[in-house]
DNA sequence: CATTAAATGTAGCATAGGCTACGGATAATG
DNA sequence: CATTATCCGTAGCCTATGCTACATTTAATG
């Protein structure tokens, strides 16, 4: 039998299914970047405690998180300090809440009620490549129009 | 402070974000039932390999996962034997289907291309609700007409 | 039918994200 | 300025999903 198995290495070869691994990492860090970009607008300063209650989880999960996060160059803080973004951190929240956006925007002009497009949203936004997102765009300016 | 911490109960509260948790289970559940369907129409078997190539993982992975699935009554499987579904398994994987269809569709419709709609639909059709989805057939029947 | 190859299983490790329980730090208040 | 309440960190446990390395079973082949 070969070293590496010859029948699948799964470093690069689907390109769907790239969904698993480190990706819900990357999930999670956009969201947690979102959220303190809008708890930070709304409050002047955000706690470890307003994303345990904006996620529904315990402060333990978020203060590892955000550990981690902060390891990332993503956002700062200090023990029992505020957390805040990085310019990093601000270019990806401003990123991911205007692709947020247009997807709320886009299943509302879909006919989706509100509180069920603030749901999927959320979920789907995290997949929405830049091609798709154009394309709702667009759709987005024809029925302005 | 009280015992169950009053701040947030973190069962039933917000409804965005339960996404988190044994959430990404479930997508892992749809994601399984629909290859074990797929595979086995087209092999008439489905083998823990069939799976690994699929999604581009380990065989460990693959059939720990199967164990699970088994054990929630989706599929079953003996030692070194292929994997089938059960019923309800089945009836899982034609609703997965469906919606996976129907939101490939719509991403084609939009005028997305369809290697990025193969990725994304993947991705999405995780997050679309019972409404969403009737709002993506509703636009499709729209086009077609 | 023995040998080899391929497919699965098992052991053991890593990371990510959940939790409770408990203790220390900060802030609010008398 | 001491007390209390709130916030946050740490320890330690769980599940889910990855992996490699190695053992075993099944299938293929000489």
């Amino acid at each position: 039998m070969a070293k590496k198995s010859d029948s699948s290495s799964p470093k690069e070869r689907s390109e769907p299914h790239t969904r698993t691994r480190a990706h819900h990492a990357l999930e999670t860090a956009e969201d947690y970047v979102e959220a303190v970009f809008d708890v930070v607008q709304e409050k002047a300063e955000c706690r470890v405690l307003d994303l345990a209650r904006h996620f529904a989880v315990s402060h333990v999960t978020v203060s590892r998180i955000v550990g981690r996060l902060k390891q990332q160059g993503l956002m700062d803080t200090a023990p029992y300090r505020p957390i805040t973004l990085t310019a990093e951190g601000t270019r990806l929240a401003k990123r991911v809440k205007k692709r947020h956006q247009v997807v709320l925007e886009f299943l509302l002009s879909l006919g989706v009620d509100q509180k069920t497009a603030d749901i999927d949203s959320e979920g789907i936004e995290h997949h929405v490549s830049d091609v798709t997102l154009a394309a709702m765009k667009r759709h987005l300016k024809m029925r302005k129009s």
